[in-house]
DNA sequence: GTCTATAATTTGATAGAC
DNA sequence: GTCTATCAAATTATAGAC
């Protein structure tokens, strides 16, 4: 059934997350599934294709919801890059998920292209999105939109870290978003002041 | 003697970073030394001890050079940090092992608070080196130092996460120092704009 | 202190019944 | 498609000789 494919990936998410990738075992993702060992090996093949399955639909989906709220414009794209900063940051799957996606695509070659374009393709619509505030306010910032989104996308993964991480007296909810307007503002006064593009 | 306890360190920061905790065997970590299992576990108990003995070395050497830069003035702090960051990055086993300790300490409660404490110590760090570069700049940033710690503890790790994901044609090297700049300028500029403390 | 040999589990994966 | 039973290999850790 297409029962059996959707709680194999919601268990292998709780335990991928829980143990890691290689602190997993198959026959717990399966217990946590409710379905026996040969049922994944039915459907994925291998343990490490039940974790790309796993990992290539969070990226998506991650993806998609990034993409639907820049297009409504870049005060409405930041905003809703906050709430996916907060939502990924307060579940803790998604979270050590996350980070267990980077590892292994470092370690594993097959894998790394998926999270290599995944980022790319992120980095590229905020990249976009910088682009149409810099239009919208007339301002420039005098260095590359993929610069800044560059800086942006750090700047969410280091938060969700540290949230994570939970030392006491540290990271309001908001200080994602005022922190980039800090940015573009910091980055707009240094070009005003520094050097204008095209000054003889 | 002192000469194993080096070797195996060294061994297994290689093995950890290339595996991951779990992937890693001490079977292999021993290859890698030139000795064998039993001198692990006669020097360090168990598996999860050396590693432990490996973390807890990385995060006090780590923290000790950014003491040292940031002793020197907040320029020079801030520099000291770019160049940790960019060792950091350019450095594979360094920046898995950095990854693999966050992950390590997340899953594991015994290890968590060397983490979570060393991250306190970094902040710390990093927020008084923002109240002397305030000072000594006479400016008010109209966010409490904490939070701009916060921000660049964010910023340099998600950049490191990035620089090795290498994602091609981004991040410059001195885009760390760039935007920490940016940061501080903007805040400053929304602080004078937005409302002078004790304002009626 | 360091080695070799081995114990005791656990692992990913497969075969074959239903 | 899903199950149970099973395999072969690898794993952490220990015992005891030197």
């Amino acid at each position: 059934m297409a029962r059996t494919r959707a709680a194999l990936l919601a268990a292998a998410a709780d335990v991928f997350a829980e143990r890691g990738y290689d602190g997993a075992s198959v026959d717990e993702i399966a217990r946590a599934a409710g379905v026996s060992v040969g049922s994944i090996y039915s459907r994925f093949g291998s343990k490490q294709d039940l974790f790309r399955a796993l990992m290539t639909g969070h990226l998506e989906g991650d993806l998609h919801r990034v993409r639907s709220g820049m297009d409504a414009g870049p005060e409405q794209g930041l905003a809703e890059l906050e709430a996916v900063l907060l939502e990924t940051a307060r579940s803790r799957p998604a979270t050590l998920l996350d980070a267990e996606s980077w590892a292994v695509a470092m370690r594993t070659p097959a894998m790394r292209a998926a999270v290599s374009d995944h980022h790319r393709r992120v980095r590229d619509e905020a990249a976009a999105m910088v682009a149409r505030g810099r239009a919208a306010g007339g301002v420039d910032l005098g260095v590359p939109d993929d610069e800044v989104a560059t800086a942006m996308i750090a700047l969410f993964h280091g938060l969700v870290r540290e949230y994570r991480l939970g030392v006491p007296g540290e990271a309001p909810p908001d200080l994602y978003s005022r922190m980039v307007h800090a940015l573009a503002t910091g980055l707009a006064a240094l070009a005003a002041d520094g050097g204008p593009p095209g000054e003889p």
